[in-house]
RNA sequence: GCCGGAGUGGCGGAACUGGUAGACGCGCCGGAUUCAAAAUCCGGUUCUGGCAACAGAGUGUCGGUUCGAGUCCGACCUCCGGCACCA
């Protein structure tokens, strides 16, 4: 391999060829060493891979050795999330089953994978459309509703009238199905939800416990939670006089704000409630219906008003409620501001103390009763905040909180009502109505009604070989694939057409690969390597993804299949992947968005860019905003292109070096220039001293000054890169230190056989830093420099301490705040002598003269401020 | 509207615990090499003034604490991300 020239083609497809051979990245379960998990989110098998995926399995790659070199026992997995609807829109387009482009995808992304040479264990590879994965998931999910956690309920879809088909939400265009065009309907179907809300409590305390998690992350797990505290009570349903009516209803509400239950002026149901075709009285019925389906029609979009708030619409009933409080009645309206999926779906309102309550009573001409006095002077609406009770009874004086307390336990008194939590968490629909997906293991029979397949039954196969006829489902419409008979009583049934939402395979992938081939969902080798101690991708998936994968590991460990609560310990998002966008505009108004790679920005004398032409005609185009990489700006650039030209090592070093990990990366082509002049220096160098021949052994003892410098910048560059890959996780700044100190090691021209010898021990050390990020060159450069072993399984290095002691250090002398001076000082100098010194010096004298120094600030090593005045 | 995050050279970014602002890289300028170019190597590069030594200014804005503030405190501005009638 000691070619003069780096030659990254060559030598990384013979390093990934001995990783290979050597089976380098299989894990064990007995092998030495406490054991690291190290996890990144899988890819769904869209075609290639993006820029995107090289960032997140980069980061995950440069953890993953690390850890293998400081001698933890390491499990980097890869897998794929094969099932989703783009395969059925490829299908419909292309006309091709969604499971032959599946897996053809896979087969290129795979290579694409290796090619940039991540240390995956390939033994635990999975793809989540394979029966032998779902028949897992099919058989934990009958056994969720065997316990009630999985349960069936309407719930509304997007509905095509014209494609007579359910839509997913992103086939929702502007309010039109993607392919008909026509306006979609709301329907209400029959699904299959999780019982998400019954882990409501501990899915949000448990994100106390994630000190590893980033707390934008789990800010928003608490939002989406949305846990509020107050009080449930009935209220009877009664006429404008108060008079009870006969056979009367009862209206539960929840409110956060039991204390402000005098100052209720008013009561609202959602369009939705049961109990609104009931309630309304004879000469109000029809404005009802009328008010419901009009709000069943329209859409959020429809109803914003100028200032960007919504509408408040509603309707009179005709019918009062009781207000328990003042025995006064209210009337009662039906508003769509009120959500049934929340609380009860009713509501007492207070304009006084609540904003929409303000704004509705407005619209309405409804009365306003304050019942907390806000500040003097305060001139807003509705006051929210603290402050003393008013006009509420034995309330009065009372701050918030103690009126909280004392309403409620003033309900539970009176037995009308008590103290309630609730969530905004709503429970996890999981039905899709799509053929790509994993199917439901259940089968509907007429008389046993919704029956769990048996698990002798299981899997439930998704057939692959299928034709899209149009836009169904194969499934839905094949009606012999639907045709059984029912476990229970043996009559002809119908199985569940329905998949699963495409997350419930991600929620437990992450566990399985540790129990790859086993007869069962997990076994005991998933309580060796869980939870997993690093978790990498993309923000995105802050909410969903990331919350019911908490949730199914509480399933798994309530199942009896894991000890721990938490899937993950520490979690890292990484920013997205940016590029520069360029344009020209069209006589016709049009936006004609020119890809990066076919520009040329031209610049003037300090480089500030003038403007931009594009290469292949010389036409000037415009630049617009740097911007995440997508189709639509037609600024994306193709990792497998810059691989096939740069190689891997430089992809890598680049995607790490650019910015760290959690924010936001910029792609520029000069940057990956710069990235690959490095790796070649490192070779060039590396092969200068190589010429040289064999090193003698090294001396400390025996080192002169500049070689000395030299050891202590390589120990104090091992510190600092050890620190930044494995507290800090700031890779580009490890890689800075390396560059730094290779810069020094090229200046440093010292043949004698010490100079050498330091000279190959920095090498060593360099080559072992920097394999993480770009193993294969590290790899190469390791045998150059006469190592036998192989690179993969060598060490970290050492920091040896001794060898940083300084023999001089940098202090710097202020006079009043301002650097006048830097003095090269013995280490330890106390203020008095570095006092001395510094009044030596030309400029500190000029800067105090003759003026009294009034106090002196000494930091031992660093710094003298000299105050005068 | 609410909740997060961020504002530092021409650009990406560094400065980790209040102590040298601008590490490292890109770009740009100058030089070497070359018939020439590419590549490579050397030097310079926050701004203003100065041949220079050096001086002054400078981390979104305004104010404060401190011997000393990019970093801490208060008020504000801008941008990005998330949620958005959740009672």
């Amino acid at each position: 391999m000691s070619d003069p020239v780096y030659n990254p083609a060559e030598i990384e497809v013979q390093v990934q060829q001995r990783w290979q051979e050597n089976d380098a990245f299989r894990a064990r379960e007995d092998a030495q060493g406490e054991k690291y998990y190290c996890l990144s989110m899988l890819p769904y098998p869209s075609g290639a891979l993006h820029m995107g995926h090289v960032r997140n399995y980069t980061i995950g790659d440069v953890i993953s050795r690390y850890q293998r070199m400081c001698g933890r026992n390491v499990l980097q997995p890869m897998g794929w999330d094969a099932f989703g609807l783009p395969a059925e829109n490829a299908a419909i387009k292309n006309n091709t089953a969604p499971a032959a482009w599946t897996y053809a995808n896979i087969d290129h992304m795979r290579e694409q994978l290796k090619r940039l040479g991540f240390a995956y264990d390939w033994s635990r590879e999975l793809a989540t459309c394979k029966p032998e994965y779902y028949r897992w998931e099919q058989l934990m999910f009958t056994r969720l509703m065997e316990k009630g956690l999985a349960y069936r309920r309407d719930a509304e879809v997007n509905w095509d009238p014209v494609d007579q088909t359910v839509l997913a939400n992103e086939q929702v265009v502007d309010g039109r199905g993607w392919r008909s065009g026509a306006p979609v309907e709301k329907k209400s179907i029959t699904q299959w939800f999780l019982r998400i809300t019954d882990y409501a409590e501990e899915l949000l305390n448990g994100l106390d416990q994630l000190d590893g998690w980033p707390d934008a992350v789990k800010t928003m797990q608490r939002n989406w939670i949305g846990r509020s505290e107050g009080a449930e009570f009935g209220m009877d349903v009664c006429d404008a006089q108060g008079n009870s009516l006969a056979g009367a209803y009862q209206v539960n509400v929840f409110t956060t704000r039991p204390d402000t239950a005098f100052g209720m002026t008013y009561a609202v149901l959602a369009p939705e409630h049961p109990l609104v075709d009931k309630i309304a009285t004879d000469t109000h019925r029809e404005a009802v219906r009328e008010f419901v389906a009009s709000a069943r029609a329209t859409t959020e979009l429809d109803r914003l008003a100028v200032d960007g708030s919504l509408e408040k619409r509603g309707v009179f009933t005709g019918a009062y409620l009781m207000n328990p409080f003042t025995r006064k009645p209210v009337p009662l309206y039906i508003a769509d501001y009120v959500l049934m999926g929340y609380g009860t779906g009713a509501i007492m309102a207070v304009p006084g103390q609540d904003e929409r309550d303000w704004e509705f009573a407005e619209v309405h001409g409804l009365p306003v009763v304050r019942t907390v006095e806000p500040p003097e002077g305060w001139q807003g609406k509705a006051w929210t905040e603290d402050g003393p009770a008013i006009n509420s009874e034995w309330l009065n004086g009372l701050n918030m909180e103690e009126a909280k307390q004392q309403a409620i336990s003033w309900l539970e008194e009176q037995g009308i009502g008590q103290r309630k939590v609730n969530y905004r968490l709503r429970d996890w629909g999981v039905s899709r109505q799509r053929y790509w997906g994993c199917p439901i293991p259940v089968i509907y029979c007429p008389d046993c009604g919704a029956v769990p397949v048996p698990e002798d039954q299981l899997p439930v196969v998704l057939p692959e070989d299928v034709t899209f006829m149009g836009v169904q489902s194969p499934i839905k419409a094949d009606p012999e694939w639907r045709q059984t008979t029912c476990p229970k009583c043996g009559a002809a049934a119908e199985r569940e057409t329905d998949t699963f939402d495409t997350f419930m395979e991600s929620s437990w992938y992450y566990a399985r690969y540790c129990s790859p081939g086993a007869q069962s969902q997990l076994d005991e080798r998933a309580n060796y390597w869980l939870p997993v101690d690093q978790y990498i991708g993309g923000i995105e998936h802050a909410i969903l993804h990331l919350m019911y994968f908490r949730f199914y590991h509480r399933l798994l460990r309530d199942a009896g299949m894991v000890d721990s609560d938490e899937p993950a310990t520490r979690l890292l998002c990484q920013g997205m992947v940016i590029a520069d966008t360029y344009y020209t505009e069209s006589d016709d108004g049009h936006t004609h968005w020119v890809n990066p790679a076919d520009v040329e920005v031209e610049r003037d004398a300090k480089g500030k860019p003038l403007g931009a032409k594009r290469r292949s005609d010389g036409q000037p185009v415009n630049i617009g905003a740097v911007e995440k990489m997508s189709k639509s700006k037609n600024n994306g650039v193709d990792p497998q292109g810059l691989v096939d030209r740069y190689g891997a090592d430089c992809v890598r070093l680049f995607s790490m070096f650019a910015s760290p990990p959690d924010q936001s990366l910029e792609w520029s082509d000069s940057g990956v220039e710069g990235a690959s002049r490095f790796l070649r220096r490192v070779w060039a160098q590396v092969m200068r001293h190589t010429s040289g021949g064999a090193c003698v052994a090294l001396d400390p003892a025996r080192l002169n000054a500049g070689q000395k410098e030299i050891r202590r910048l390589l120990h104090d560059t091992i510190a600092k890169v050890s620190d930044d890959i494995s507290r800090r996780y700031t890779f580009n700044t490890a890689i800075a230190a390396v560059m730094e100190l290779s810069n020094h090691l090229a200046k440093f021209d010292d043949d004698s056989e010490q100079g050498r010898a330091v000279m190959h021990e920095a090498w060593l050390a360099i080559v072992r830093l920097l394999n993480p990020i770009t193993p294969h060159i590290c790899e190469a450069l390791w045998a150059e420099l006469g190592e036998t072993s192989a690179l993969y399984q060598a060490p970290w290095p050492e920091v040896d301490e001794s060898a940083r002691v300084r023999q001089q250090v940098t202090v710097v002398v202020q006079v009043n705040g301002k650097v006048r001076a830097r003095l090269e000082l013995e280490p330890g100098i106390d203020q008095d002598a570095a006092m001395a010194v510094a009044m030596e010096n030309e400029n500190v004298q000029r800067h105090v003269e003759d003026k009294t120094v009034r106090k002196i600030i000494h930091v031992p090593d660093r710094l003298l401020n000299i105050v005068v005045g």
